[in-house]
DNA sequence: GCCTACATATAGACACTCTACATATAGACG
DNA sequence: CGTCTATATGTAGAGTGTCTATATGTAGGC
């Protein structure tokens, strides 16, 4: 998978994970290669910023944990978060069908 | 649309407006507006150096004509670009499917 | 002691799109 | 003639966010 092509949505994929529980950033980062079958390995470097960030515009909120004796941040989706991954979706459904509008091939002029 | 998404696709739309018939950037901005509906605007600052770019790796060639007392460089696929725009187009099967699974919402447990 | 898995974090490299600007011809309009 | 719009190409520098590499530390197997 090529990193660029992940450019603009990140947020989205973060935000998707969180829908239904709050999560870690370890866990985060193992629910996207499940749910990816195994496409998708971001690495720290990307989404633990990125979390930061999502947590920093307020759609996202964090609370530490101690499980273990290992420390974890645990994020979860706030109202904004919720709509924001609405909004995700359906720019990524616009999105989606733009690129492949114009990446489908066109049959030859049968004339 | 939001900029960033188009990271690491621009390529893909790139080839694929040049598929079927040679055309100068001027051109190649006129077509991908109208094959997207419109969507897309995507602006001289990002196509210019963006075909300059992949033909110094092969992709496409390129001549200079004069039409209307107006210079126009037109760019054709190479071989080497065809099979990689087939190259994108698949590498966007996957990306599109790998996302879209992710955001797409689960149905809650019924249990 | 060493290695792997778990867990978070930052600095700096990197790549590419975008904004803004520079240049130039053709034709419409007054 | 001057101005405006459309056509046409191009560059410099800003901006942004992902990635690589590195740092830190715990837990548990061998």
């Amino acid at each position: 998978m090529n990193p660029d092509a992940l450019r603009g949505h990140m947020d989205a994929l973060l935000l998707a994970v969180l829908e239904r529980e709050p999560l870690h950033g370890y866990a985060i980062i193992e629910a996207l290669q499940e749910r990816s079958g195994g496409a998708l390995s971001v690495p720290t470097g990307t989404v633990y910023p990125a979390l930061r960030r999502l947590e920093r515009i307020g759609h996202l909120s964090s609370e530490w944990a101690t499980v273990g004796g290992r420390k974890r941040r645990t994020y979860r989706l706030t109202d904004s978060g919720r709509r924001q991954l609405e909004g995700e979706r359906s720019a990524w459904r616009e999105f989606a069908s733009v690129i492949g509008g114009v990446l489908r091939p066109e049959a030859p002029p049968s004339g």
